[in-house]
DNA sequence: TTATAATTTTAGGCGAGTCTAAAAAAATTA
DNA sequence: TAATTTTTTTAGACTCGCCTAAAATTATAA
């Protein structure tokens, strides 16, 4: 149905759909780590395909269409990472690159009894939320733990870095999925938040609770 | 390391390498449904990269670099078709072509996990072995049944016909992996063979009995 | 508003993998 | 052995996805 290429861009287009209502060329071409001018030759592909909606210079769009497929693919892409951290016990930090080429095979039928196999799974081991068959998703409102109150408690629930280093230093500090914190102060001086979790106080930086979300 | 295109040639070579000691281009072009001139092309390829052995109008063979990377793809394809029917309960005629896509996942250490999860299987659902992760693999002498004598007993190990055809009648005949069967007499005529499975008597026809293969 | 900068597109080209048609080599048959 | 058939290779072309360099367009600043 649609090549490799395809779905990668396809993709990429959704998740920056996420923050702009219309996504521009670079940032494509960002996100890929590909040229530009790749970009315009595939963007051009996929509106013929009716996948997206493209005027030149105008920036890109997903149709209807478009947007089954990209869900399509992050539902195989979620599943595959729930799974190979549930059942192959691999970390939550090195299954993404994995996921990158298994979203890619094609079954439906596969990927159904995989969602069955794990018992129909509604989050991927970075929290973020797996559509189902027919492309459902549940939004959810996080809020990075920069942006709450203090004295607020919420449940961390998504990351908003999904890079390794960084993955890394959350399960060091054991601030993973499902663990509950309360927000006790934003120092003015550089935004240092200090946290309370498990009755103990605990130090995070600006960029890292600009990271971390939770529902509150 | 090696593209998709490269991987499959690899796994046709050693496929026909294993009744034949130099593979013909023509026998590569009809495992893989392509052209004969697209198959110098890729054969010429390989040699730049010392997996096979290759000189114009002599056929090919795998060095024993290639032999390495082709285990490492038919390990990957079985380990993947284990998975298929022991986990996700598919029939062991549906997996082939879903089989065909995973064998390329790249990643070595989400193999032997897998291996690891499913219990280091030995055999594929089509009773074929599973190479280890060093490549080393079990020659198992297997027999068809047509080869076999009157009177004979022996246990289902492998089909040497995987169409989905083949193996639904032998599914439907509950002629599956790891039944014993008796070979009663072969009638002259046709070569139909009259087989005892469960104590009772079945008939199964010359080609059906070339393409069951059984351990005595 | 005009000049400058940034973004995007176009033009042209490249490697991978495939194809058809024609030429070359090997195998078979007469 | 010579003619014919089959197999294999070569020549040339195509699509896909990517690139660089240059041109066009849009955005920003003076
Ligand atoms: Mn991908
Ligand atoms: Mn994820
Ligand atoms: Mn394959
Ligand atoms: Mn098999």
């Amino acid at each position: 149905m649609n090549t490799l290429a395809e779905e990668n861009y396809l993709k990429a287009i959704y998740k920056l759909s996420l923050t702009a209502r219309n996504v521009s060329t670079n940032q494509i071409a960002a996100e890929l780590a590909t040229k530009a001018s790749s970009v315009t030759d595939m963007v051009r592909k996929l509106a013929d395909k009716a996948l997206v909606n493209y005027a030149r210079y105008q920036g890109v769009s997903l149709t209807k269409a478009g947007e089954k497929v990209a869900l399509n693919i992050v539902r195989r892409h979620r599943l595959w990472e729930h799974f190979l951290v549930e059942k192959l016990h691999f970390k939550w930090h090195e299954v993404h690159d994995m996921a990158e080429e298994m979203e890619h095979i094609s079954s439906t039928e596969l990927i159904n009894r995989l969602d069955a196999f794990m018992g129909h799974p509604t989050r991927d081991p970075h929290g973020d939320p797996i559509p189902d068959c027919d492309g459902n998703i549940k939004a959810t409102a996080l809020k990075p733990i920069s942006a709450v109150k203090p004295n607020t408690s919420g449940v961390i629930s998504g990351v908003g870095d999904h890079t390794t280093p960084f993955l890394q230093y959350l399960e060091q500090q054991k601030l993973t999925i499902g663990k509950r914190v309360t927000i006790k102060e934003i120092i003015g001086y550089d935004n240092t938040v200090i946290l309370e979790m498990d009755n103990k106080q605990l130090q995070i930086s600006r960029d890292v609770a600009n990271n971390i979300l939770i529902a509150i």
